[in-house]
Parts: structure tokens; sequence; C-alpha cells
DNA sequence: TTTATTTTTTAGCCTAGCCTAAAAATTTAA
DNA sequence: TTAAATTTTTAGGCTAGGCTAAAAAATAAA
């Protein structure tokens, strides 16, 4: 139905939806698909005319329910690969994305359904992302940003908002991962710096890290 | 490092010149393919340039070792996936290839090296066909069709020639798989074919039949 | 409210992989 | 050993998905 190219670019205006709502420019679908702005405007022409999106030039794209339903499908089967990838042949969350960007786009809704089944139709990635249903739902959960705990709170770190291998590496050498409790012992007004309780030990984390990190609270 | 065209190319070419091991001609690759003999004269001639195989203009194609080595681990990585699909995920062995033909592209050499230890590294495929190892030695075995067989001897069938679903179902209907034993009460000399024997019933079975599954006799 | 800058689109070109039609080489038949 | 049939290659064209350079539109600055 769609290559692997419109589904690439579909499910990367998915996510840029996710963050703004609005319609996607040109640039920045051209971003983050490390494309030029050129290619992007003939292929938002295409997809427009496919129905997956509306495109409105010089304003953007957003997506139709028919898109909606390609990049959710394409998501859920990113991340129940990465399950699979994870659980059972026991890769390293950070190893997994690249080999996921592939498996992702293997067609056969009888493989998605049984895999599921296989994997025990979990909920969420090794990344701490929700997996949406056959019908693109996603489970709401009300994670917030660590940043945003103040002193003394407690905290589950339920995902992350970035899953670079070099972040996840770092993670590690934190001893955080999905499940973590973390308690904020101190934080720094100046520069949104925190010290952080895990486990034993307490560790020194920059804003940055604290602005990447999911955390639930109860 | 080879698009899928290419490796489907390599691929067809490796299994042609399994049967008659002399240069691949042209129309036969097409015919395989379902392209035509000019797509196909196209692609060789890129892929002589590739060093995959060696081209003589109006002779056609072989392998070289390098186009070997890239053969023997796309044949892998199909039948180690047609291992999982029917292991792990309850397919049966005629529903897979298809899904096996996608997932033979994929990427990852750390996957497959994982798959395989995953699957208990195993030697044949849900067809019987055999599993080379990463190196793409291919096990040895002493199998023969059916049809070889004498009046009054058994065999264990080991393989199919053939594994079309439309095949495998009619398989399937006479109660024949993987590691079923059949006895031959009676060949018929004119057509080539057979009465033979399966657990407790008995089944008529065409000479076409009978050359299309491989038998174990000890 | 002009002018300058940035963003986006258009035009034209390229490669991979396919196609058809025609030419050339090879093989088979007479 | 010529003629006919078949196989293979070449020539030219098409679509997908990229690119660069230039034009046009939108936005920001003066
Ligand atoms: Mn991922
Ligand atoms: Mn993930
Ligand atoms: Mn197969
Ligand atoms: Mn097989």
């Amino acid at each position: 139905m769609f290559t692997y190219a419109e589904e690439n670019y579909i499910k990367a205006i998915f996510h840029l939806q996710a963050q703004s709502d609005k319609e996607v420019s040109t640039n920045a679908i051209a971003d983050v698909m490390e494309t030029k702005p050129s290619s992007v405007t003939d292929m938002v022409q295409k997809l427009a005319e496919k129905k997956v999106l509306a495109y409105r030039k010089y304003k953007g794209a957003s997506l139709t329910e028919q898109g909606r339903k390609v990049a959710t499908s394409v998501i859920r089967k990113h991340r129940l690969w990465e399950v699979f990838l994870v659980d059972k042949l026991n890769f390293h969350w950070d190893e997994v994305h690249d080999i996921a960007e592939q498996l992702e786009h293997i067609q056969s809704d009888e493989l998605i359904k049984r895999l599921d089944k296989f994997l025990g139709n979990p909920d969420f990635d090794p990344h701490g992302d929700p997996i949406p249903d056959a019908n693109g739902n996603f489970k709401k959960t009300e994670k917030k940003l660590l940043s945003k705990l103040k002193k003394g709170q407690r905290g589950v770190c339920v995902g992350v908002k970035e899953s670079s291998p070099e972040f996840l590496q770092f993670l590690d050498k934190k001893n955080i991962s999905i499940g973590t409790k973390i308690k904020v012992l101190g934080k720094e007004f100046f520069d949104g710096s925190m010290v952080i309780e895990v486990g034993k030990n307490q560790s020194f984390i920059s804003k940055k890290i604290a602005e990447s990190l999911y955390v639930q609270t109860n």
C-alpha cells in the first residue's frame, strides 16, 4: 500500500504533529527526515493525492484520519519489535532502534497479531513509550518530566523523552532504567540541576537530563 | 551494501546454479524473478561490476565467491525467520514464505546471531531445507526423492522440493509433514504413481507428488 | 511601507529498476 | 550451409525518490 519512504514520512509528520498539533512545515519535515525541503514538497504533494494528509501550499501538512492510521500502525510495529528484541533476544535498550526502523515496514497483519500475543500484549516499549493498539489508540498515562518534581518528591522512571544510544548509555552509567525509583534530594533554582537518589547512591543531574526523563508520581 | 532487488537476483541465481552449476541464462533468471529478460541483462551487468558474479555476454551469469556469500546469508536469514514464525509464532508451514521473503532483507548480523541462538541453532527450516551456517556452509544430508523408492521400501519425509502453499496444503490433507514415516506399498511402472502407507492409512500419490517429496531411508 | 531575509516551491537533472520495441547474436531447422 | 526461430542485448522511456539552482511567496527588518 505504502512504500518505506512514504511510511517514514507519515510517521515523521505524526511525531511532529504530536508536539504542536498544527500544520507541519516543509523545513521541519526535511529536518527530521534528513532530506532537502524540495524533496519534502514533492513527497507531501504525492501523499496529499493519496489522501493521507492535507496540504496547503506554503502552509504545511497535517495528517488525515487515514494518515494517522498508517502512522500508528508503523509505530505499533516499531515498538512491538523493540520489545521482541529486548525481551526475547536480550538486546540492550540502546541497541534496538535501528533494527526496529527496518522491521517496522514488514507487512503482515497476522504477523503483528501473533507477535503481540507472543510478547504478552505489552503496553510499553523498552523506552517506556506506549504501544498503540491495533486501532491506533494509545493508553494515556500521567507521566511528567523529572524536572517538574520538587525537592523531596519521589517518582518512578517510566520513560525517556529521547532514546539515542548516547543518552541511554549515560542513564546506564547512572543506574537509571525504566522502573527505577528516584527521589529528588535537591534542586538548584539557578540552572535547574538536581541531586537525586537512585537506590542507595546519589547523583548529580543537569537540567538537560532532568528534562529528558519521564517519571510517575503517585 | 546490496539493495533488496540485488539480493533477490543473487539469491535466484544461486538457486538456479544449485540445479545445473553452469552459467545461468538471462531467460532463466527472468523466469524466476518474474521480470523481463532485458531487465535481467541490466541487473547482471551491474552485479558483474560489483563483483558478485561473472557475466559473459550471451553466455550467462555465475556467482563469484562473494556472490555465494551474499546468497547464503540471505538464505540463512530466510530460513531462520521461517523457523521463528513456525516455532515461536505458531504459523503453519504454508504461511511463512512470503513473510520470510521480507524479513530476509533485514540487515543486522547481531540480530541473526541472536535469533539463531534463540531458536536453538536449528539445522533445518520448516520445509526441511538446510540452514547454512554463518560461513555459508550447508550440512549435507542423504535425502532422496520419494519417487526413487522401490516397492516395500520405507522412508521418513525430510523435506519438500517445492513449498508452495498449494502443495503444502495438499500434503496436510494427506497427513504428510516433516518427520512422517512413509512406506511404499505399490508403484505403477507406467505412470510412476504410487500407493503409500502413511500412519495407519494408505494413499494414492501421483508421480508429480512423489518427485516433490524428499525422504531419508536408513 | 518598502526592503531584506527566510521559507517554500518549481524546474530540471540523476540513479535504481522496471518496461517495450528493435537490433544483434546464437541456436535450430531445412 | 543457408534460412528460420529463439535468445539476448541495446535503445529509449517511465516512476520513485532523491538532488541543486532559481523563482516565488511569506515573514522580518528597516
Ligand atoms: Mn525506536
Ligand atoms: Mn522505543
Ligand atoms: Mn521460503
Ligand atoms: Mn523454507
